[in-house]
RNA sequence: UGGGGCGUCGACAAAUGGUAAGUCAACGGUCUUUGACGCCGUCAUUCGGAGGUUCGAAUCCUCCCGCCCCAG
């Protein structure tokens, strides 16, 4: 975008400190820049974090203030709960591991926002993720950011041709320390400071406490710790409070420290040693691609969390939005639930949501 | 109540006369736009109890308490 004109950006601002410098660096590339912030959750007095607590809100608007564009707050806390909160809730009742944050991208930023942005007449929403996109021969691709220690394009791995259409990423090309140092140019001073934003927004205590509340003490499924073999070794109030690969609070007593090895709707929590963590084949549900689909079998790099680096993979397609992987070497922790994202070199081909993991390793 | 053995942090387990390792768990912190993992740190002034020997004992002696095993 190198093109300054008066053209409509509606920026997507969280009050942290990159969407509000993709805001201003927007503006002072000459853009007709309306900020806006989602309204997703209500928040307690003491809420200490979030996307989109009170001050953040308000930290968004000052920065829309002193750079002199208008700022709107869109309330999305009914479309954000009946989307990311009700998946969050099923995914554990299922037994698997849910990942709002690349949910809400997917349900709410890119989809719901997208369109109020071009309902305001923008040609774009941009938003402060670490990624890139760029046009090629016809397509629009999506690329891992400059920065691959800040990089957030694993989760973006859902955006299609129509939505990057109409999306930009101001920061893609920035190392974050020079977002910081551009905030303080920009005279943001507090908001050059101001933490990265972590953790869940919409839970402030515990995901147990918060999953109890919300499904109600009877539907918690309870049941057997197990080891390997199927051998009892105790129980446990609820299939919510693990995850594959954790090792804190399951309560056993052992020589040897032991990891959940699998999750079962039926209440089972299968644990054993860490080894047995690995495994090398998984399949894929609601599978989406960028650019364009793969046909057959492809070898990729797969990337099944964040803060992880990507793996080679071969890929297979199966059908009806599934698709297997076969990693090249055994990987930790393969969790239904989590979302695995595949990638050519730095470009996002696409991604979908781990649905099963075979058990041979 | 004939013989033998054992009793060290919530669990396992070293140190056998020189001033309480380690592992698991737990807790705290760090990391992180998800959950985990990882990493760092904390965690027995005390060794079943009471006496005694010794410069000095969890380690030796005596008695008591509690477990376990072999016999019967």
């Amino acid at each position: 975008m190198n093109s300054p004109s008066k053209e409509r950006i509606v920026v997507a601002m969280s009050g942290g400190v990159d969407s509000s410098v993709a805001a201003v660096l927007l503006k002072e590339q000459g853009y007709d820049v309306i900020g806006i912030s989602m309204r997703l959750w209500t928040y307690d007095r003491e809420a200490t974090h979030g996307c989109c607590t009170p001050e953040d809100l308000d930290d968004a608007r000052k920065v829309a203030q002193i750079h002199g564009f208008p700022h709107y707050i869109v309330d999305l806390e009914k479309d954000f709960e009946k989307t990311v909160v009700d998946n969050f809730l099923k995914s554990y009742r299922m037994g698997e591991t849910p990942n709002p944050c690349a949910r809400c991208n997917q349900d709410v930023k890119f989809s719901i926002l997208l369109k109020k942005a071009k309902e305001l007449g923008a040609k774009y929403l941009a938003t402060g993720h670490y990624a890139r996109r760029v046009e090629e021969n016809g397509k629009i691709r999506l690329y891992r950011g400059k920065d691959h220690g800040k990089d957030q394009s694993y989760f973006l791995f859902a955006l299609t041709q129509e939505e990057l259409a109409s999306v930009t990423f101001p920061l893609g090309e920035l190392p974050k320390s020079e977002v910081r140092k551009m905030a303080e140019a920009y005279g943001l001073l507090s908001l050059a400071q101001k933490p990265d934003s972590q953790e869940i927004c919409f839970i402030q205590g515990s995901y147990a406490d918060f999953v109890e509340q919300r499904l109600g003490k009877e539907a918690l499924i309870k049941g057997k710790m197990t080891d390997e073999s199927g051998d009892i070794l105790g129980e446990h109030d609820g299939i919510h409070q693990f995850t594959v690969g954790q090792r804190k609070g399951l309560g056993l007593q052992s020589l040897e420290p032991k990891y959940v090895l699998a999750v079962h709707p039926d209440g089972r929590v299968v644990t054993g040693p860490n080894e047995s963590l690995f495994k090398r084949v998984f399949e894929v549900r609601e599978m989406t691609w960028v650019a364009e689909p793969l046909e057959q079998k492809a070898s990729v790099l797969a990337q099944i969390r964040s803060r992880f680096s990507p793996k080679p993979a071969e890929i297979e397609i199966l059908g009806d939005g599934r698709v297997k992987v076969i990693f090249q070497e055994p990987q930790r922790a393969i969790t239904p639930g989590q979302a695995a994202v595949f990638f050519q070199g730095e470009e996002v081909l696409g991604g979908g949501w781990i649905d099963s993991v075979q058990d041979q390793s």
